[in-house]
DNA sequence: TCCCTGTATGTCATTGACGTTATATGCCGT
DNA sequence: ACGGCATATAACGTCAATGACATACAGGGA
């Protein structure tokens, strides 16, 4: 329990994860790519680290930070019962575009920025599990 | 951009989208289930509705809010690169945990409690895309 | 041992989210 | 037109998260 929504909620702890999705990195380094105080993103840092998504491991009076992607599942696993209904609508949508091809008044969302993978593959309403 | 987090930070904007996600009902509906104020109700719903989670469908004096689910396709895409990385460690614990048969003194992992649907199915560390 | 580097924590003021109570708006039936 | 129901908004107090600044702590090298 316990999702990690309110951690996420802050941009600049997103901005961490995503650094520390690169590899593992010292506090200082974190600060530098940041450009903000070192107490602030020591501050986020046990936000994170409290919320289990950052490890620490000790290197002298260095702090190797690591990203524990094991929350971030977690909150996969609460997208799941939502996962067929954005799944359905897009069908839906596609469906719809499909008769008319391209209206000129609507911003264009013929691009892949949509549904990242329904699990159907093709995109139907048909449920496995 | 803005993604939902911080919309979806607060529990009683979870508990509305998991009502909304059974049917689309009207705000009175929603105030018994949740057994709160109806202001609370109808802000937290504003919320959801200038997120985008939500919409309105006006009946007379009765409005239907809808489940909206695609700025939690935009959630789902933000997981996307780290996908990969709890499933690689997944992947790890499991041969970890298949070498030392449940060590007593760390809490249980050994149900079904963990990884959700590594895209490979077996959960190797292969990515077809 | 002393100092310097790297990092964590404490204090404090500011800000914004949340909840409650009171009130406004809009639509219906009579 | 009037009263009442369903919902939205306003005003206000409260509380927690955030950030800046100052300081504490720990380890390494001289």
């Amino acid at each position: 329990m316990s999702l990690p929504f309110d951690v996420l909620a802050d941009p600049t702890r997103r901005r961490l994860l995503e650094l520390l999705r690169e590899r593992p990195r010292p506090v200082g380094e974190l600060v530098d790519e940041l450009e903000m105080s070192q107490p602030r993103v020591s501050k986020h840092l046990r936000v994170l680290r409290e919320a289990g998504l950052v490890t620490v491991r000790v290197d002298a009076q260095r702090r190797w930070y690591e990203l524990r992607p094991q929350p971030l599942a977690e909150l996969d696993a609460w997208l799941e019962p939502y996962r067929r209904l954005w799944c359905e609508s897009l069908d839906a949508l596609e469906r719809h575009l499909d008769a008319r091809p391209e209206q000129p008044g609507e911003p264009g969302r013929a691009d892949g920025s949509w549904g990242p993978k329904c699990p159907g593959g093709g995109g139907g309403s048909e449920r496995g599990e």
